[in-house]
DNA sequence: CATGAATGAGAGTTCATTCAT
DNA sequence: CATGAATGAACTCTCATTCAT
């Protein structure tokens, strides 16, 4: 167990906070004074830690996304088939999805709003390298369909985030078999 | 030709800045005065036909939706095959995102943060019905395979949001065979 | 008798209260909440009036600049000998500073500290050139010393403002006799 | 050559960053953080040297003008005739002004500003004192005009400091001949 | 002596909303 | 119906000062 400082106590508190109640209002409505609060320091303890509110966002933004993609490929390894490496990655970002709701959530929320600079987005994108590497290889052995990525991600990943969502909404609840439904959905979508 | 009353036409000139704004913006980025403005009236004017800017975005999101489906379903009729019917409302969504990418847009928007109230989300979905009702068709008839219809939607429908979205970002350019792709790819995850 | 609107009204109460405070505390040190409170309207309201403080404290610059320069060369003409011009125009100097104290004590301020912005202060210049052309009528006539303008400003207009000054913090008080020995002593430093 | 004790090295580091700081932006656009930056030390050391920010300026002023007088009076002796002894110290304030140009700018806004505490500027007054003996003793032998104290030093003294100023904002540059052409000018203001 | 970390109080500014006209 | 003017409340951010180390 490593033994966090004081400074990175206080620094992960209001991480946290910043993605708890960003959330549940949206950025712009989320004051300053508010996540303070939640992280129990003051407000200007803030600007310790961060440039200012669009600093702090992004910094969560890019943080997290390290953080899920890190979870995201943590099981697979390039010696993997094409089929078995898009599973283990894709019940790894399920996984991460189910477990870390918040995280997940607050992801989502930024992929959709312009509340992120383009320099952080940009730096979010480029940690899901691998597995467009994976789909090269796919498409290179004609496993997987020849389009776009783009499209690729639309199908096979981007519909996790939508059912997330509506499970926070409280209109869906994901459930065990779900899970397995919605990977032969995925594969389905973008197998040759 | 409907002649719009003098009232009609300031109403939706309002509509649209907000659309416009917040698109660019954000729901909480942006000023009641700035909708004003672009609306080319006074910010106490937008008082008399809304009862708030909560109300005013409400509004706007539950006619855009209206909108969205009346044109999905346009060309639908039950006497369609369950494939047909599923091609024919779907490429209609997919060139409503496409012609009228600024309401497109902000649907996404709407679903994809806390910007909206409950009441008027719920609404929204409401509209959906036709589409529902063709997945139960396509669920008895043994052509789309038997899983929730939240899944149907995250994997059929949802994904052009996401396209959009990211067009809209400049990071994506959708062309014409992206449109067939993504049908495939959409039909092949929930067909049976 | 000039019957003011209420805008224009508020608009120089603003002006006042700026001259008022500043001068009581400096400009830092005059919090906008406080001119709106002495204006008896919102802080809000100021900026209505004035893009932001620092462009309150500019115009109020340089409006009263005007108003200095306006009330100095008011009795002047350019037919009068050199000499009589300069007494003129030094009187009404010396006259404006005795009756507008506290516009003299802004103005005073200003000149001293980095607090109006180099654009207005330019400005601010601008409005002396009357009395920098009779300057230049003096030397041609060899009445007054051959001397650089900012010399001759230095020595027979500023002390006024030091002595308003002093005056000010309650170490002098300026009496009837001391305006004609300051006139000597100004004419004396610049007549050949 | 005076060895200075740690202490006093870091005192004066202070005091010196203080007078570069509020020569460029004024006493109160000048945060104590910046002060302590550019004196290498911590903020909260500042408060072992002076009880607040209020006191450390108060004491730069008095400080500052006491270099400045001294070195006003060193070349001048009591035996030395009334104009003689006028112009030598005239002419080391002068030079002061000149050389030392960040101590002269900082010394002329606190005269112009109420940013130094009445104590501390009576005290900056005394100082002046053996050049008020001085032009007692001249209006005693009738060579110097028998007006106020505060209107030989507004005539003969202060232009310098307006002087330094323009040179500071950048519109003025004194050059040698403007020295004599000033002393000219003073001694002829006040001279009987 | 010296400090880095922390903060309460208050700065300038914006904005949803109201109201006299 | 429509408005321009006005504002209270709340925002982000800064800073003089303190205090545990």
């Amino acid at each position: 167990m490593i033994k966090l400082s004081k400074s990175e106590i206080k620094r992960r508190a209001l991480v946290d906070a910043t993605i708890t109640l960003v959330n549940n209002s949206g950025f712009h409505a989320t004051p300053i004074s508010k996540i303070a609060k939640m992280a129990d320091v003051s407000p200007a303890t803030i600007y310790l830690y961060f440039e200012n509110k669009q600093d702090l966002v992004n910094k969560v933004f890019v943080e997290t996304k390290q953080a899920f993609t890190t979870y995201a490929f943590e099981s697979y390894s390039e010696n993997m088939s094409v089929e078995q490496g898009f599973e283990v990655i894709w019940k790894r970002i399920a996984d991460f999805k189910i477990k870390q709701v918040k995280n997940a959530m607050f992801l989502a929320q930024c992929d959709n709003t312009p509340m992120i600079d383009e320099d952080s987005r940009q730096e979010g994108v480029r940690y899901l390298q691998p597995l467009v590497d994976l789909w090269q290889r796919g498409k290179d052995e004609q496993i997987i369909k020849p389009i776009s990525d783009y499209l690729l991600y639309a199908y096979s990943i981007n519909p996790l985030s939508f059912l997330i969502v509506m499970q926070e909404q409280g209109t869906f609840k994901i459930k065990e078999n779900h899970i397995e439904e919605a990977y032969q959905a995925a594969w389905d979508s973008i197998k040759l």
